[in-house]
Formats: structure tokens, sequence, C-alpha cells
DNA sequence: GATGAATGAGGCTTCATTCAT
DNA sequence: AATGAATGAAGCCTCATTCAT
């Protein structure tokens, strides 16, 4: 029974990609990928050198699409800090901003499965983009602090992701759940801001 | 080379604390916890009779006690909830009231360890108590929800807690840091109240 | 280094059942199937999920196929209880008799295994059988007792079949011995009979 | 808690002497015996040097004495061989010939153990003793044959043994039922007797 | 005498990975 | 492109045994 290349591909991918995110990448076996794509061990090897490359062949274009958006967000907002008020009113109305805000491109399982990885050759790379994005948020909030709450913040936000990701299988429904979630969470931040 | 019963036993259990705490218990091997206590694997069956009963050994007291003193908090506060004004007020003071506050007992590498737990014979004992934590958080809060927002709570205050305990050894700075971000995911939750 | 799949999974079964035969499914390590198979103890699992499943490999068929005959065997045999004399008859002409009597089925390895087994999923039904074809010798020949001896009889059964298919590497002259065997203790238990 | 020295010795010698003969000296460890005889483990180890020496200890009394028994027992019936209505007439009346008869040594656990032996360093002695025996009663029952009808019944010897000792504790009913037993194999024996 | 700490080998099993076909 | 055979390391655990105290 062959099928076509993009077909079989795709489908270890999808397979992978899900039980990455559920049980995170260190404690999925490459067997139960076969087993539920549908196809041999063997075969997922023909496709992908090895594990660490199927990881990467699913969460490196969202890194590093990621990594362009943190990039670009950063430089357009470097002198456009939000005050106090316009936080609240940000948070507010979250809903009708969310499709243009960056914060749409995390809404995403690829997310959750960089979030929560421990080990493989991306680690360093995850580790690079956390404390960016760790950066931006004690810039964005005007925090004076020593990185934890907004390295927190961002564990709070992988949390999220996986919360609602696992538990609704509808992405529309994940999103509303994910914007009321976030949204409580952007309120301490917004009540800790001082102007 | 023998070593007095005290020693190798207390330096087992507390490798295996850290590592459990850092990893997970389900991530921990015993070969790991063996060589960084600087014995044998044998050995440490020699004082815990497998796995589950080391984890056992480390957790159980911590469990029981945060147990005890749920019940405990949940009796008194039946008929006592916050208002909105007397929760900020409770967020802005709990420096000081932190050591009388039943919070305290949370700031423990063990708990860490509980609330990670995925497997062991403990881990149903585990979902009774996050059960409680939960109702009583919504309780306390007056929240009208599916269960998501308290969940998370929950997962956060987790996060919290590994993250201070793993950064600073020193039992005190941990103790300050924690504070100060529950007192920020406080606010957020307060934000929300209705009354 | 790669052989035909008949062929190796061939090799395994072939020692395993030898093995279990003759230590017993309990004191056979997986390491010397492997070793005695020439293959690796990995590769058995490739095979086998584990050693329970490679024992219910070798035996269920054997087993499945007794409990059928022996059900058969005792509605057919229900109301034609064998007198002395013609069970004496029946044992001198065991010879000639033996290809069409359900004897026949017992004088396999897998039977001993089963007979010998002392643990793994399939004890209960071994149990059962047991109880089965106890009940039924008792009936066969009139034994009025309290289970010793029909048991002892099952157990001097399974001795006598593990020693001649060890003995005798030709099928052949193990049924000749085998037969020789039965019917001397045969003879003897006739002797006890009543009537 | 100190004992005086026969006392722990004595009770580890009984606690092992009823697992060897239960379990088989193979699958009964060594921790067992150690806490079935409340002691230590490494105080067995001052008793006795190692698992082998303990077995010895044991049934190395008995085995010398039933090959003293044997010696004697083959002398003084070489020239003494049953007829048929003699051995008849003693399996009749073994109920009462029975204490003094050499069967009466075989009524013993550690006869029991010793013929379960599988391994350790007196397999060898324990494979001279059966051929002894089994040479025996192929002389006593005047057998032409290839050895295995009498080693096998030695094996039934064994089992009987086994049975009639782990069911009942009390060494009377056992010896009641072991007569019987035997009884019942012996008459088929010598229905096969030529003369 | 007695204890229990310590070890190393071996038990069953899973896993990532390689390779011949 | 695809399969499944094969391996070796690592996972948890038990056991006989040794040795310092």
């Amino acid at each position: 029974m062959q099928t076509k290349k993009e077909d079989i591909e795709q489908r270890i991918i999808e397979v992978a990609t899900d039980e990455f995110m559920k049980k995170g990448y260190e404690n999925t076996s490459m067997r139960v990928i076969a087993y539920k794509a549908n196809t041999s061990l063997g075969n997922i090897y023909h496709y992908f050198k090895n594990k660490d490359l199927l990881l990467q062949a699913i969460i490196l274009p969202t890194l590093e699409n990621i990594e362009y958006m943190m990039d670009q967000h950063i430089n357009n907002s470097k002198d456009n800090m939000l005050t106090k008020d316009e936080a609240m009113a940000y948070a507010d109305h979250l809903d009708e901003l969310f499709e243009q805000s960056e914060l749409r491109c995390f809404l995403d399982k690829k997310v959750v499965i960089i979030l929560n990885l421990e080990s493989s050759s991306l680690l360093e790379r995850k580790e690079k983009l956390l404390k960016k994005l760790q950066e931006h948020i004690q810039l964005h909030f005007h925090m004076q602090e020593n990185g934890h709450y907004s390295k927190l913040i961002i564990d709070v936000l992988a949390d999220c992701l996986r919360h609602v990701l696992i538990e609704y299988e509808d992405i529309e429904q994940a999103k509303i759940e994910f914007i009321n979630v976030f949204k409580l969470f952007c309120t301490g931040i917004i009540g800790q801001m001082k102007c």
C-alpha cells in the first residue's frame, strides 16, 4: 500500500506534532509515532534522519517565524511603550485585536512543543528566544525586575496554550478560551504597572 | 567503604528530591540518583524498596500536611468569603501575612514534585488534592467558570514554585520572590472578581 | 546480518520451547534464550512483546486443543464408565489405541510446559484444565477420594512426559516409551479399582 | 536481642528447610529466609558461608544416611529378590511394615529437597544416589528395561512426598497418606511383574 | 554474634537507531 | 519508498555475597 510521498510524510508530522504537544518531545517514542501514523518505524527514518530532525522539521518554521516576528515587533515598539491605561484598553479589547496581534502566532501546537522542550539540539535556541521574549515583556510593561515575572509569564503562556489546545479540538473555541485566560493574567500584570 | 546510615540515606533523599523537582519523577532515573548520591544503584534499593516508595518517603509527609491544612482552611473560611476589596488588601500585605498564611506550606520543593506528578501510586491522591484546591479557589474568588482558570492558577502556582526554588538556594530569597510573583497573579485574579 | 523472518522466529520458539520444558517457564531467562537462539536479547522483543506472550505463542494452540478435546471426551464418556476388565483391556491394547485416543495429544513438549507452569497469565487457565482432568480421572476410574490420588496422577503424567520427551529426540521412540510407562501406572491404578 | 547460638542457627535451618521444600532450592532467596527466621541477612552468612553450604547443612546428614541405608539394603537383598506374591503381600501390609522399612527414611522434607535439586554442588551426588536407587528398584522388581520406569518411579516418589508433606502439617497424617499413595502405585508396578 | 551498608551481576523491558532487502 | 530484522544502551528491580562496625 503505497501513498504519495507528501501524504505519509505529512501524516508522520501530524501525529508527531500531536504527541509531542501532549506528552512532550522527550516522552514520545518513535514506535508510537510510527504506529499512529500507520507506517513502519524504519520508514520514519527514511523521511527523518533521527528524532531530533523530526522535531526540527516540525517546529523550525514556527520557531523561525516567531524569531522574526519578535525582532520586528521589538524594533517597531521600541519607542512605543504602553501606558497603564493603554495596556488596560488593549486587554479589554483583546477579542477584537487578537487576529492582528502578534499573540496570534502563539496559538499553535508547535509553540507548546517549543516551550516545553527539555532536551534536543534546539534547546539553546529556545532559551535564546525565551530571553528575548522576556526582555520584551519587561520593556513592554515597564518592569524593573530581575527577570522572574517575565520568565514566569512565559511559562504561564505555555501552560495556557497547552491547556486550551488539548481541551478544545476546535481552534475557534481554543482561541476564545485562550483570550479569556490571557486577559486574566494581563490584568494582573497591568495592575503592577507604575504608570 | 561504609558511611553512617543517616548520611547516605539522607544524601539519596536530597539528590532524589532535587532531581524529582527539576526533571519530574518520571524523567528521573534511579541510575542518575545513585550516581549523584555517590553510591551504587543496588544500594538505593537497600534503603527504598522501589522508585515509588522513594518518592513516597520524600513527599508523603508534605502531602499529608497539605491535605490537613487544606481541610482546616476550608472549614475556617466557609462563611468567610472575601470581597474584592478585602482580597486586594490581602494581596497588598502578603509579605507580612505570609508566615501565618496557609500559602507558606507551599513553598517547598516537595510541593513542586507533587504538583508535577504524572504517574506513581500517589497520582490519585494528588488529583484529589488538586480538585479540592481548585474548588476552594473558585469559592474564594467567587469564580463562576468551567474550571479552566482555577486549574490554570494551580499550574501557575507550581511553575512559580519551581522557578523560585531552583533559582534561589536561599529559602528566604525564594520566599520574597515567590510572594512578589504570587501577588502579581493575585492582582489579575482579583481584577476579574465581580464583587 | 539478517535472516528470513520465519527462520529466527522459529528458532526463538524452538529454543524457548526446549528451555521452558526442561527448566520451566519461571527458571528460563530471556538472555539465555537469546543466546541459544543466536540472536540479541532486544531482538526477541521484536518478535514477542514480552516473556508471557512468548509463552502464549508457544502453548496457547496446544492448550486450546486440549481444552476442546477434554470437553469432547467428557461429553462422550459421561455414561460410558469403564469396568475393571474393560480398563485392563484398554491398557493392554494401548499401543494400537494410542493414535485414536485422546492421550495422544498429551505427548507434546508444550504439555509439559503447561503442566509445570507456576506463574504467567495462563496459570488460572491451567488450573481450570487440571481440575477438569482430575474430575474426569476420578469419574473414569470410579475413585472415591479427596483428590490426592488424581492430583498426583496428573503430576506423574507430567513427569512421564518430560522424561520421555527429554530422553528421546525421536518422537516415535518417545511415544513407545510413554505408552509403556503409562501402561505401567495404569495397571497399578486399576489394581485398586473396586469393580 | 541475642539468643543462644543453637537457637538462631536452628531457626535458620528450619525456615530454610521449609522454603527449600516448598519452592525448591533455586527459587528461595536468602532474604526471605532471613526475614522468616527473624534475623538479618548478614547473620545467616555468619552461620553459613554461602547458600550452598546452608543447603548442605540441611540435607547432607539425610543424604549420607540414605546413601548408607541404600548400600546396606542393597547388600542385604542381593539374593533376596521378591516374588510377585511376596511383593503383593508387602504392599498389602505396608502400614504395619512401614516403620521398619527403609521407605520410612524417605518421608522427610529433606528428601523432597534433594529430589528436586536442580543446581548446587550436591547435584552430582544426588544423581549418583538416584542411579543407585534406580538400579535397586530394577533389581527388586525384576525389571529388564533401560531405566525409564525406575527413573520415573523415583520422580513419582518425590512428587508423592512433596504433596503429602506440604498438605499435612501432621507427620502422622502425612504418613498415612503417603502409604496410601505409594501402595496405589506399587500395586500398579507389581501388576506388571512377570513372575 | 550480629547488623546493615554496599556491590555487581543478572532478571525483564523499552527505546532510538541502523541496515539489508 | 518501504519494511522489518537487529543491536546496544538504558530503564527498574532482585539476588547472593562481602565487609566494616
